[in-house]
DNA sequence: CGACCTGTGAAAATCGTGTGAACGCAGGCA
DNA sequence: TGCCTGCGTTCACACGATTTTCACAGGTCG
């Protein structure tokens, strides 16, 4: 989900100078690039979750237009960009008949090449953003962002806006350790003013729904010093070894003290 | 599935010759146009219902940058494709980070920027197209677009048009929440200013008329922070607590207090 | 042990939504 | 033309819901 900048492209062309050209501008960029010298099998771009191929049918040799129909038809969220030498008017205008987005000819400036596959993508997204959107599955947690909202066992958390965008931003980072600023900077979308502790306020209250919804699980982890992690663990993992340690005191299980059991991890 | 649907296209450019042959083969494809030779304000275009515009930028003098950018800000529907004639990568890779969807150089085939057209409206009309036609019903509710008008028992619920194509989008994305952005631009067609409530207003009018006529159904949901939900429900799930919590005031029960009963979700 | 972090509860400040009413515009009608 | 009416837009206020802030308690690390 946090691809709202990052554009993965697939480039399928022999023209070294172009390509290398490109390759260069697109990671200064931050794109992530695959090249290949030939046909892909549609269903490995979806592997590779591309937004948009940049393709010289030249390289395809006869099977290009097939293969184009092909492409256009089975993944109709791929954007298509064709970039030619030569080309007729009418080779373009049945590519662009076929599904393709866009025809570029060579020479052309890579600048405006990125330009291009950018606007595709762009359009792409913006018709694509109503159905996507995937929901996340993490441990008893399920977190749809079509509904704003996270659910355990069918129930929803009942997350205020803001709950939920942390939420998400940690669940979509699953294992990774994120900083209060990262945190910070990603959900409120400004930065840190020092010392402030609403990102503390606000993992505590999700600690307290998720814990109410699915007891049974830890979900979000403390790094000292650092931030907070998100990894869907079953609870009981840490505890053993403090419980056996304290066979009295049955009082201690109350919700206070579970709380508590969220783990806490060095650095 | 091609979209033999009718592309309404709006075509600002002063160069006779090259608009007279477009508007030639597009009416013969079954195309609308619409010709203007200067700059058209952005919210005429909802109301002419365009699919996207040509425009030459050199009609538009100093101005045209600026234009562009409101028209690709305000109409992010719209489809905008810029034709001119000599250009610069600059400019060009320019336009399409505005917003742009693409880019022709004069001299052009006319069948190519048609090409060119269709291809930057396919995405957009695939995904409309799917959900038009049939009567849908929700609850003791039927939702009739032939009619442009809901029925609850069989009686009309008198929408007005607005009214009508609110709970019609609603009613279309049952159980999706819809955040104020995406309904304004939807059912107004270009984008909310900030501060506009038109959206709130025109949903509490529904409300009262969806009362009126079906008392006991709760179909519109507010998610706070975020938008509203269609989801027709059996009014008297979330009242029994707060009712039974509230023994005294029977002045609280007239119609205004109902209305607040309409559902309120975290989000 | 002492300096720092983080967890917690509650008060204070801010923001979002429901609501009634006023305003302006366009079309219908005399 | 001038009045009336229906519709859409805008405004201000009220009332909660949410977010931020604060002070302190409890934990962690060197």
């Amino acid at each position: 989900m946090n691809s709202q900048q990052t554009i993965r492209l697939g480039v399928i062309d022999t023209d070294s100078g172009f390509v290398t050209v490109l390759a260069k501008r697109a990671e200064a960029a931050g794109w992530q690039l695959r090249q290949t010298t030939g046909a892909v099998p549609p269903q490995e771009m979806v592997a590779m979750k591309l937004n948009a191929i940049l393709i010289d049918p030249a390289v395809l040799g006869d099977e290009a237009w097939d293969y184009l129909d092909r492409v256009c038809g089975e993944l109709p969220d791929l954007g298509v960009i064709v970039c030619t030498g030569r080309s007729t008017v009418a080779q373009r205008v049945r590519g662009l008949r076929l599904g393709i987005d866009d025809w570029i000819t060579k020479p052309c400036h890579p600048e405006e090449a990125m330009a291009r596959v950018e606007s595709v993508t762009r359009r792409r997204r913006r018709s694509r953003s109503e159905t996507e959107a995937g929901p996340l599955v993490a441990g008893e947690l399920e977190v749809r962002p079509d509904q704003f909202q996270a659910f355990a066992a069918g129930e929803s958390l009942d997350l205020t806006r803001r709950e939920f965008e942390l939420l998400h931003l940690l669940a979509d980072s699953k294992g990774q350790v994120l900083e209060r600023e990262t945190i910070y900077q990603r959900v409120w979308g400004y930065a840190m003013a020092h010392g402030d502790r609403s990102v503390d306020v606000f993992i505590r209250k999700l600690r307290q729904k998720l814990e109410k919804r699915s007891p049974s699980w830890a979900y979000i982890h403390t790094h000292f010093g650092v931030g907070y992690r998100f990894d869907p663990e079953p609870a009981g993992i840490v505890k053993e070894e403090i419980r056996a340690a304290d066979p009295a005191a049955p009082e201690f299980t109350d919700r206070s003290q579970q709380l508590h059991d969220e783990v806490t991890v060095n650095s």
